[in-house]
DNA sequence: AAGCCGTCCAACCGCCTTATT
DNA sequence: TAATAAGGCGGTTGGACGGCT
């Protein structure tokens, strides 16, 4: 899973003209200019110091608006972008690497169950954004799905999921169902209705207890329905789920405004230079931009933990090629580089996120991997 | 050795839902 | 209540890569 072609592969970005036409197509009313018609955004893979920015405002910010994000940020980047590119890929409880057994086992019940609801599939699977269940399902377990189980149900395709019968009543994994799965519960956010997506669970809007049951019905049906396919381990797949997880899908419970940061584990935190590097860039472009609405890092110290377990940062600028003086380094990418990526990381620093086995790290492990299947 | 083909997956698009004004 | 903004979701795309011929 390691995207080690993401940095190195041509920027997919629109033309400038096809950006224009876009955005004359839209002031026109003619159809929808897609979100990044913002002439001068980013489009296409991110480079290594976006990603590093990203992280870096977020960890220090959270990202209550995504609109705004990239702006403040200093990222060239439409608000959207910034997201998945946090959800998919940055947010540092990702759980990377291959999906165990037990984890494919439940993507194939829960589709059957739930058909393309990859968000709602995702907040049963800790770590496992929907956008990497969804790729998985279509490049392999699709695949096994309807081997195992030819016909109606479980192998169902996405489209007979999905599309064929949209109105099954399938059961719904409501917001109190999501912190059911995780090992928490509550999801103050109003967004929740992935796992325990929420680091400061915010007890003034707990469910009452009917509410919560109530809630929590369709859930516990589904996860009955597990256990009677997969006793045990299955479950123990799903319903785990680390403290600091965000649910893919609901980042946004993640960490509200600025004082309500983001909960990254312990393993991980910021390297202080990079709000050197943040401060002087996003100082810099605001003064190209003639932007004064730039929110000023916060002068608190870092905290003693803080301070204490960098490594996660440090090492991933090293991976990165960032690593050093401020603006001295360039990525230094190339085919196959091996870039450091937060589930990669973990692993190096005694696999906190990762599971029992995992996704290979480079796309010649992944097909190995994958042979040996 | 070179070209073709299949796989993988990050990133994008656009619609839908929810929140806010 | 309607309009607008923002977030979320699912489907799709397309470049990189490895394996095969």
């Amino acid at each position: 899973m390691l995207p080690t072609a993401s940095w190195t592969r041509p920027n997919r970005a629109r033309t400038s003209e096809q950006t224009a036409e876009w955005s004359r197509a839209a002031d026109m009313g003619r159809g929808r200019a897609p979100c990044c018609a913002k002439v001068g955004l980013n489009r296409g893979s991110w480079t290594p110091q976006e990603d590093m920015r990203l992280i870096a405002y977020i960890q220090k910010h959270g990202h209550a608006n995504w609109r705004a994000l990239p702006r403040q940020a200093g990222l060239l980047r439409c608000g959207k972008s910034c997201r998945l590119r946090w959800i998919n890929y940055l947010r540092p409880d990702l759980r990377r690497g291959n999906f165990t057994a037990d984890e494919e086992a439940t993507v194939i019940k829960l589709h059957g169950l739930l058909g393309n609801k990859w968000s709602k599939i995702a907040a049963c699977l800790p770590g496992r954004t929907d956008n990497e269940i969804k790729n998985v399902w279509n490049t392999h377990l699709k695949k096994k799905a309807s081997e195992q189980k030819p016909g109606p149900g479980v192998g169902q395709s996405k489209g007979e999921a999905a599309d064929g019968d949209p109105d099954t009543p399938v059961p719904s994994l409501s917001s109190a169902s999501s912190s059911m799965t995780t090992s928490e519960g509550s999801n103050g956010g109003g967004a929740g209705e992935q796992c325990g997506t929420s680091n400061e669970p915010d007890t003034t809007d707990l469910p009452s207890p009917l509410e919560l049951e109530l809630e929590l019905e369709p859930v516990m049906d589904i996860l009955d329905m597990l256990a009677d396919a997969a006793p045990t381990e299955a479950l123990a797949t799903a319903a785990p789920m680390p403290t600091s997880s965000c649910s893919s899908s609901s980042p946004t419970t993640c960490g509200g405004g600025a004082e309500e940061l983001l909960e990254l584990p312990d393993y991980i935190d910021m390297d202080a230079d990079i709000w050197s590097i943040i401060d002087d860039d996003t100082a810099r472009l605001q003064q190209q931009q003639g932007d004064a609405t730039v929110p000023c890092r916060s002068t608190t110290k870092a905290s003693p933990e803080e301070e204490g377990t960098d490594w996660w940062l440090e090492d991933l600028e090293k991976e990165l090629g960032l690593w050093g003086p401020a603006g001295e380094s360039q990525p230094q990418v190339g085919p196959h580089d091996q870039i450091g990526y937060p589930g990669q990381l973990y692993e190096t620093e005694g696999d906190v996120a990762m599971g029992p086995s995992s996704y290979p790290q480079s796309r010649s492990d992944h097909h190995q991997a994958s042979s040996s299947e």
